[in-house]
DNA sequence: TACTCCCATCAACATATATTGATACGTCAA
DNA sequence: TTGACGTATCAATATATGTTGATGGGAGTA
């Protein structure tokens, strides 16, 4: 009950499940997020720990970047059953669709990130 | 993105997900509810019109009564993905069978509800 | 070492959401 | 029609959650 609670609350904000639906792709860094978010770096960190106290992503720190991205492995299967429900229906939103192609500008342009 | 979540909204709280799990099996009415939870009627009823209102659940007036139910024809299949996606992951959660054991009790016991 | 960058964390604040008790309305029974 | 009951709704309050700007620490670079 507690481990179905805690998953849903952190998917009760959009920006939440739109960064998600983003990391799904592919894993990214705080800095390329703030980008596509155009988003202060502060509340995009909450919200990324949010979701990795909620089981849903990892990071990483690669020198001075902190890269977020969906432990596939050690997802469970009420996680993974989550993930792979927003994604169907989420794939072909408008919003979802422009997110990507905002992360993939950011991350042409960044290419020395950040 | 908007129906989305709304209706995770609606499931992040664990009453409005262990109220869901009990109108699976059945409908109620707001009295028999109010005894099973030894909840405020006014508190319960709020939530059940948050699940009205994000499109889980229906209600009916009978005589006095309030009846909601799972409105099983018109869900939408997020709507119904999800309800079997908790049904799933919480059909053996202990708390989810202590509510069921409580709301039969409180049937039989109201006969003449309430 | 000193400086810069990326980011988490903190504390103050704002906003949203839930809770509570009171009230009002419809329905039924007397 | 009066009164009791079941419930929604309202207004006030409490609590939780999100936002913001400032700060500081680790990592890299010079």
């Amino acid at each position: 009950m507690n481990e179905v609670t805690t998953a849903l609350k952190a998917l009760s904000e959009e920006i939440r499940i739109r960064l998600l639906l983003l990391l799904m792709k592919d894993e990214a860094c705080v800095c390329e997020l703030m980008a596509t978010f155009d988003m202060a770096q502060s509340k995009l960190s909450h919200h990324l720990i949010a979701l990795r106290d909620a089981g849903f992503i990892k990071d990483e720190k690669r020198g001075k970047w902190n890269y977020y991205s969906i432990d596939t492995k050690s997802l469970d299967s009420m996680r993974k059953n989550l993930l792979g429900s927003l994604s169907s229906w989420l794939s072909d939103d408008s919003i979802i669709e422009k997110d990507r192609a905002t992360l993939e500008k950011v991350k042409d342009r960044m290419q020395i990130c950040c």
